[in-house]
DNA sequence: CGGAAAATGTACATAACTGTCAATTTTAAG
DNA sequence: CTTAAAATTGACAGTTATGTACATTTTCCG
């Protein structure tokens, strides 16, 4: 999964000061991303860095650049995908909060504390917020919801993401599935049918 | 408003230390709360701060104590205040996300992040969303929903709030207004009556 | 005014981190 | 085996932070 450009019998390379620095991020925030510690991870020098990157701000760019390329694009493409009703349609996008694949919740609240104190990291996270609510928005339009009320169920399923992220809660998957239904149906505000809560289930359990 | 305990004519006091400290963290994050720095902006020694505070992590258990006091305490109270019906009761709590003297948003996204690298952060945390989840479902609870329903209401628009902090977005107070009647309908299955949401737009402009 | 308590300031010791430079070692390729 | 590129390293210089010890100033009160 984790694509480690082989580059020989070297020790180290771009790709492991990078995967290093997203488990950094990921346990210590950004102000935790850096070079001296991350070295003595890796057990390398800590000025060896320096031949793979200019500073450290271009490893902290190269963290952005991995969030950016995965998490939103998998979310617009699950907005996007095959769905014969609007209650299957969501239950589409809720593949993306239980399959960690699809979206990395811990890299996306790591990202998003990061731009407390980044006026460019917010600005990169309003943009993905703009691009994901336009995405969701339109899957309610598909489905013939008005304008005005398509925005706002857009706004209210990613809202709850976004702060289920946030609050950084551990449940078992059990746990999470159990509420699925009722979440449909005040997102949609139409309970899905059984036979789509069964195709879903069938793709978790 | 704010509590600015009267010491005499010193220029420093433990107040004027946490104040500083609360806005470096809005600004900068727990890692931008550091004693020199705050002691450049205050024009104060340096070590003048540790007359009124043991340590560094002493300043920071008193930013985490003052988080705790604010926001808890009026969400939970809001969810308790008066009213006839379900959709009122709703819009009494929305009081704390257009209130700013109510429900402090900044501040409780600094907390936030903060958790990623603070596992006593994160326990504090975890324990206001437990007891402020618990208030909603009872708010709920009290105009006859049934138990699970109840719960994942309570979360729905618990977790809706906390992503709205989490978004950081800046709007004017006429558009969150706007989308208000549809949340009250998403979040309690009802709509609300016009009289409801006259006094409530009342209170807000 | 005079003195104790409260607050401030200076000096010192220490630690962690960043980035540059000039070797040196390792690897792959001829 | 040689050699050049790729990668690693230690030494150096600079910055920013923490906390302690001790001296000094400011304020309040008798």
């Amino acid at each position: 999964m984790e694509q480690q450009t082989q580059n020989g019998g070297w020790r180290g390379s771009a790709d492991i000061w990078l995967n290093a620095a997203y488990d950094a991020l990921l346990e210590s925030g950004v102000d935790g991303v850096k070079i001296q510690p991350l070295a003595k991870r890796l057990d390398l020098s800590r000025t060896s860095f320096y031949w793979f990157f200019k500073d450290r701000q271009e490893l902290l760019d190269a963290l952005v650049a991995r969030w950016r390329q995965k998490n939103t694009g998998n979310l617009i493409t699950q907005t996007e995908s095959y769905a014969e009703t609007v209650t299957e349609a969501m239950l589409n996008v809720f593949d993306c909060w239980l399959k960690p694949d699809l979206f990395d919740a811990r890299f996306e609240f790591a990202i998003r504390s990061w731009a407390v104190q980044s006026p460019d990291v917010l600005t990169e996270i309003q943009t993905a917020d703009q691009q994901r609510l336009e995405a969701l928005k339109q899957m309610f339009l598909r489905f013939g919801q008005n304008e005005h009320l398509a925005d706002v169920r857009a706004r209210t399923i990613y809202l709850v993401q976004i702060g289920y992220i946030s609050m950084q809660t551990q449940e078992s998957l059990a746990d999470r599935l159990q509420r699925i239904p009722e979440y449909v149906e005040i997102f949609t505000g139409q309970p899905p049918e059984q036979r789509e809560l069964d195709r879903f289930f069938a793709r978790h359990c």
